[in-house]
DNA sequence: AGAATACTTCGATAAATTTAGAAATAATGG
DNA sequence: CCATTATTTCTAAATTTATCGAAGTATTCT
C-alpha cells in the first residue's frame, strides 16, 4: 500500500504536461510480456527511450530531457524500465495507477449529509 | 470531461504534500449540504479556512500559505469554496476526484499481451 | 580494439513554486 | 462608525524544477 508520501510523489510526477504526455503514450503501447522464473511479469519488447522521444508528439524535447522525465516517472513508481541490450524498455506500472485511482475513489467513503 | 490540461493541473495540485494533506482533511469532513433553487448541491456548513489551518495537523503553515494552497486546489477544480458571512467554507469536488480516478483506471483499457 | 549507438549524468541557466509576513479587503458586532 | 475577525493579495526571498547541450557509460557491431 502506498503511503501519503508515495501518493504525493506519484501525483507530482503526473502533474507535468511533458510527463503526463509520456505516460499516456506508454499506456497505449501494447507490449509483449513474459512470466519469468519467479512468476513475475516482465516486459520483453515495447517502446525504448529513443522511441518515446520520436513517438510522443506535441512535445519537443531533447533525449536527455526525456530521460530525466522517465526517471521521475520511474522514481515515483509509475513506470518500469528494463535494460535490453543497448536499449531501455519502458512500460507502465498498472498496480500503481490502480492504487492512485482507489485513493481518489475514496472520496466516496466520506458522504456528505444532505439537508433539504 | 476533463481534458489533458485539466488533468495535469489537478495532478499537479495534489502533488504537493501540504495540499494533499489539506485535501485529505477536507475529504474526511462530513458537512451538511442543501439543494439550491437550481437543484445544485451547495454546502452550508463545514470547515472554514481557519478551521483548515487549525485542524490539519503535521503541517505548520501560516494562514496566507493555507489560503494560497486552497486557491490552487480550487483553481484545479478539486475543491469548492463558498462565502458564508465572514468565512469561506471548503468542500471537495467529488466529480473531479472520480474523473481523475477514471483517467487512472484507463490503464486497464490497454492490455499487454502475455507470452509464456 | 575501435567506432557507432543508446541512454544517462553533469553543469549551467531560466522559470516556476512555496513560503512568511505585511498590507488590503470584507463582514460582523458593539 | 470604529474595532474585530476572517480571509486574500502583495512582496520578497529561498528553493525547486525543467531544460539544453556536453561529457560520460554501456553495449553492440565490424
Amino acid at each position: 500500500m502506498m503511503d501519503s508520501v508515495q501518493v504525493t510523489a506519484a501525483f507530482k510526477a503526473l502533474g507535468d504536461p511533458t510527463r503526463l504526455r509520456i505516460y499516456e503514450f506508454l499506456r497505449t503501447c501494447e507490449g509483449d510480456v513474459v512470466l519469468d522464473e519467479n512468476g513475475e511479469v516482465r516486459r520483453v519488447c515495447g517502446p525504448t527511450v529513443g522511441e518515446v522521444c520520436c513517438s510522443v508528439t506535441g512535445i519537443d524535447r531533447v533525449t536527455s530531457t526525456i530521460s530525466f522525465h522517465l526517471k521521475e516517472l520511474r522514481s515515483a513508481g509509475l513506470i518500469r524500465m528494463e535494460k535490453r541490450g543497448k536499449n531501455m524498455i519502458c512500460s507502465v506500472n498498472r498496480d500503481a495507477a490502480l492504487e492512485l485511482a482507489s485513493f481518489l475513489n475514496a472520496c466516496q467513503d466520506y458522504p456528505a449529509k444532505l439537508i433539504q
